[in-house]
DNA sequence: TTGAAAGCGCTAACAA
DNA sequence: TTGTTAGCGCTTTCAA
């Protein structure tokens, strides 16, 4: 046999089993072949079989990476998760991811909550993968790479807040409505003198204006602010009870920005001799696992963080497959889960 | 003009700037724009100046995936994470994420923890991705996972355990010596009745065989172990304390398989009218953030997950650009951390 | 239903 | 230092 036409340039390959092995195996056209994988109803049954049996025998995985240039479509969505894993939001990245994969499709993950230097890059990584769609938690700030995404033109999910103008989809809940409700719920069972503890943050700061203007709206007397900054540790819950306890010490219930805090204000008030609720009543907000189950079970704010995440799914897969999302602004509002943490105070009955 | 060689088929191109169209501006050849891109060192000046300027101008963000495919190497790592996220991970998943993006690198996530057949799935859909190196939280089981793994080449790196026999990589740590080393440390301090909450998990188990054995060589009376299935809520630790109470009532100090359990041991000790560490003494498992400032703070097993992650990151990144990995299985250690909950009892004393 | 050709956007290999 | 050529492995387009 003459050799016909060896290529003068030697060319990697990265060795593995391809479309064109399995096809010439079984004995088609790698076109036939990756008709047969993927829309095996356009396919004769005699070459399904063939082709079927020669995966099996290869052991082929398709290369995602080659699919997706030839497609344009890689079937990969970009999550932006803040750095600082708070738990709360893990519901909602493992129902994304869960939907996500049911459907053939993969997360990335990049964390955000660094320099506004370090958002470009990570921003530059994302739209480089090409990613079908992105996930974000919260909201994206004007800046740099609010524009960047605009201009990619990818499909984007915001989630967990509110706001008129989403770079694109939206998926929340309002924060303003929660710090109202929950002023509303403490009133209703006869407390008065109020104290917040939040951590620095724009969302809990639209708790806290939204409670204090309630309170104000009825007189009441103003409601004692604790800050602790950066840190949403039980630590920080427990000096800011202190702190409370000591500028505001006529306070009857807390009501804290997640509900670790809540866990330290808890803590505090136990390790100096004082009863939740009988003689402070405490809130949290997010409603982890475990504080149902803790004496006594704190009342706090639960959001459907499964639900914020199979719906962002469905959301970015639609769009990515061409169909329309609408409407694509989505309340899944919030509840309050009473709990023993707020019983009604000896001392105000 | 006349117009020379129009293609005879239209392509569709995705629209986005191209690394042809950024050259053009430029006035040089793809490769040359490339080098100026990615090994600026080895284009003059005067070219690394003109490229940057038309990748400003155009705000060109290069496609990873075409660069894959060319140089196979996806500068992708996958993470296989358990489905229940237990948040003593996230600290390991945050430094490898962390680390990966400061090198250029992104990372995939896959949940385990379902079927043997979605593992499959799983396995399937990561492989198809052609990372350049593979995640995994705890040491795959034989089985066809582990084999269609082996079978890839893929670099791999198992975590938070110890083998003889690792698919490739492994950075853990001995969980039977924490099992002997608790024991030891409980039986120093002059506990000689022992409880044991552990969920269901091989490697509670080994902790559990440790110990047990640790403190039957020592002639002690036989530990109760309250085995609490899957769940590792805090709500489980409260069941399997009552369980303790009601059938082993004398015992003097109980370790629990995770921080949780150990919460929701204490949780139901207090509820009952139990003093920790006074009544009972009780050790945790895993270190999580909050548990060294609760009342009384929490004796436990610290794992330095964020080192972990770290080093798993650099082993991968090592095999993704060949240098090699030696030693290929590193011990992290772990450490006790004595807090109050197992200050020496006073009917010890 | 099947296949040939072309090319997605990039980089390795070779050449100048 | 710069450029030419030839693919990486797949899917789209067009044709049979």
């Amino acid at each position: 046999m003459t050799d016909k036409e060896q290529p003068k340039r030697s060319r990697r390959s990265s060795g593995a089993i391809t479309l064109r092995d399995v096809a010439m195996l079984a004995g088609v056209a790698p076109i036939t072949a990756s008709r047969a994988i993927n829309t095996p109803n356009q396919v004769s049954p005699d070459v399904l079989r063939k082709v079927q049996e020669a995966v099996q025998r290869t052991g082929y995985v398709p290369n995602r990476m080659a699919g997706g240039l030839a497609s344009s479509r890689s079937r990969l969505i970009a999550a932006v998760v803040p750095s600082t894993v708070v738990s709360v939001f893990m519901e909602t990245i493992e129902s994304l991811n869960g939907t996500l994969f049911d459907a053939g499709y993969q997360l990335m993950l990049g964390q955000s909550g660094y320099s506004a230097e370090r958002e470009e890059l990570l921003l530059e990584a994302i739209i480089g993968r090409r990613p079908d769609g992105i996930f974000i938690t919260g909201i994206l700030p004007p800046g740099k790479a609010r524009t960047r995404l605009l201009a990619s033109g990818i499909p984007v999910v915001e989630t967990w807040d509110l706001t008129p103008t989403p770079i694109d989809m939206l998926i929340g809940f309002s924060h303003s409505d929660i710090g109202r409700e929950v002023a509303q719920f403490l009133i209703r069972k006869g407390y008065t003198k109020f104290a917040i503890v939040r951590a620095e943050d724009e969302r809990a700061d639209r708790r806290t204006v939204a409670f204090q203007e309630t309170v104000a709206q009825l007189g009441l007397p103003p409601v004692f602010v604790a800050n602790v900054g950066a840190s949403r540790s039980l630590k920080s819950g427990r000096e800011a009870m202190a702190r409370i306890l000591a500028e505001a010490p006529d306070s009857q219930a807390v009501f804290c920005s997640s509900d670790l805090l809540a866990l330290g204000v808890m803590t505090e008030a136990r390790a100096r001799g004082l009863t939740v609720p009988d003689d402070i009543a405490v809130m949290g907000f997010g409603d982890v696992p475990f504080v149902a189950d803790m004496v006594p079970a704190l009342t706090t704010v639960r959001i459907n963080g499964g639900q914020i995440g199979t719906l962002a799914a469905r959301f970015l897969m639609d769009r990515a497959e061409g169909r329309t999302v609408d409407p694509r602004i989505v309340d899944v509002g919030f509840s309050i889960i009473e709990r023993d943490s707020t019983a009604l105070a000896k001392t105000l009955t």
